[in-house]
DNA sequence: TATGAATGAGAATTCATTCAT
DNA sequence: AATGAATGAATTCTCATTCAT
């Protein structure tokens, strides 16, 4: 059963995370555990409360930057200049705005040390992985791991209907538009 | 008494955008009423619902969105280049993501009518200020009107706490990144 | 409307303290809201949350301790010598005990000052009119307001099934066993 | 194994008249279990629900009852006039009124032929008791041993905090209160 | 017409009890 | 027989909306 047991917190885990990226922050606690597959009840015996739930994502999400970043590490180490896009692309696909829109409105102004020390180590892989690019002259010099987090984020989260409606592949414009901007920039007079 | 409740009227949907902005869309309607200083009732015989009142503060903003595009096209014409700056940094100013975030999310899937048609018109001069400015080489030439409104609507969004915390200044990155972006773009190979 | 709504605000604080005494502490927001005849809703608009209304309810409580006493007061002043067993009656019927056990559980470590301000007032009083029933040798010389109200309400509070099934007047006779330990006491060698 | 299972199941008796007399009736069904050592399936296997443990837990207090008053007898039967004051000390000290509260607001109407077996004994054992302090003028004549027990139990529970916290020792006076009230009494005109 | 009181459906959370291992 | 994971009904509280004044 433990291993049962232990099968149905990441699920619920990964059901979290895609609900909050698609539905936003407000997804209800009984609309997870449905999703889920499971009674409201275990929701709560795996995570304290809403907030337990979210901290827990974010790890996730963040242990998720710091892989992709290490792989794209070794790939630019190795030569290999497509490492760098394969890292952009990892943190568009994951979501990561609407996943850290979900998250960031209701952290509470005390983030958690474990968030904490887990951002520090994301970042510190991360921004091995830009210095590299940077080297390779893929992107500009002039932006830290941080901003590019909140770049991507910004950029993937979910767009109102209102515009997206409009426009089938709106999303992948802006993408571009932000692909664009991250490049090394020629000097401005 | 027709212009006194105008009036009053008016001021709720300053207030409304202004709270959608600043406190996101899960602001309660009383507060919306007690900002306003009406009663929960007069906001309700004012909009019929709480749908009615993000599409009317929708309006407003396409509004806004129109008449700044209108003013842009007339410098434009008068070939005053800053014409698009300033345009670049009403929307910006006008805090059209954090507001359209929280439009956004609650529009139906079903846009209204009158909506369309607002959006309709204002991307309608948006374009044509846009039309200008890449004349002048001043925007880069494969974007519309309605990618430069999700554009920015996707930068000026409420940050996550987790990253604005880590960086004072963190958002006027991201806006830098977009205006290169958003510069004509030098051919790829 | 504004009577309307006063004279609801009283019917429930009037029926949670009964049913506070009759059903215990843990009663139901939902079932004081039912039997008040008001909907969950209006319960919680007169008070904010469920301490909210213990602590009401405590104040109405202390009111009528005050209240009492001022009484007493006036008729021992005439030398009405059952003014003081009136009073005592009268604090057993408030169901003082059952009352103080309700409310009293939930009260949090730090009571509100209009709490504190009831209760010194209400002290104040009674002990006025314990200091003439002692002067008449009416009750013992060694007991204090508070000792006097913690008395009562200890033995006036909900018996356990098990006892009270088993011999009706039960409570009576217990009351009759503190009013005799009230009396002024023949001194113990 | 049978021993090591009658073991587990008195500790779990224990822990909950413990945990029942200091934190309320309210207390926590797994709270008891883990305080008890045993899983929370442990706790159901041995007592099916709820109301069976609270009724076993009774049936021990009854049992305290019924060996202190046995005690007692014995002593006072030596005329060993202590022997009175020893059993009063006894049922004070068992926090008898915390207790029976936690158990008798949950206590259905038709209580137990088990407990009103045990209740029986008990009350007859503390009746013999009764009657031999009686003739050795140690309490008053007309008090029957259930009316002694609620007496006792009405004093001995947890006072409203509001209470005690403005009086250190207010228990001991009210228990002090009491004692005089069980005393023999003088006629009354 | 303006007000704000009343309503009740919905959301978060707890906990007694059941059941798979 | 012991364990603890799963369940869902019950409870507190919130808020969009309606309605009496």
């Amino acid at each position: 059963m433990r291993s049962d047991a232990l099968r149905r917190r990441e699920n619920i885990l990964r059901v979290a995370r895609e609900l909050f990226a698609e539905r936003g922050a407000q997804i209800a606690m009984e609309t997870i555990a449905e999703a889920s597959g499971v009674g409201i009840g275990t929701l709560y015996r795996n995570f304290a409360d809403r907030l337990a739930l979210v901290e827990e994502v974010t790890l996730v999400m963040l242990e998720d930057i710091r892989s992709a970043s290490q792989q794209a590490i070794e790939r630019l180490d190795a030569n290999e200049a497509e490492g760098w896009d394969v890292l952009l692309d990892s943190l568009i696909e994951q979501n990561l705005g609407a996943l850290s829109e979900a998250l960031g409105l209701q952290l509470p102004k005390k983030v958690s040390p474990r968030i904490l020390e887990a951002q520090a180590e994301a970042s510190r892989t991360l921004n091995s992985a830009l210095g590299l690019a940077k080297n390779a002259q893929l992107v500009r010099a002039d932006i830290s791991g941080l901003e590019l987090i909140a770049t991507v984020g910004s950029i993937t989260r979910p767009m109102p209907r209102a515009f997206s409606n409009s426009q089938p592949g709106l999303e992948e414009r802006i993408v571009q538009i932000m692909r664009d901007g991250l490049r090394p920039q020629p000097a401005q007079n």
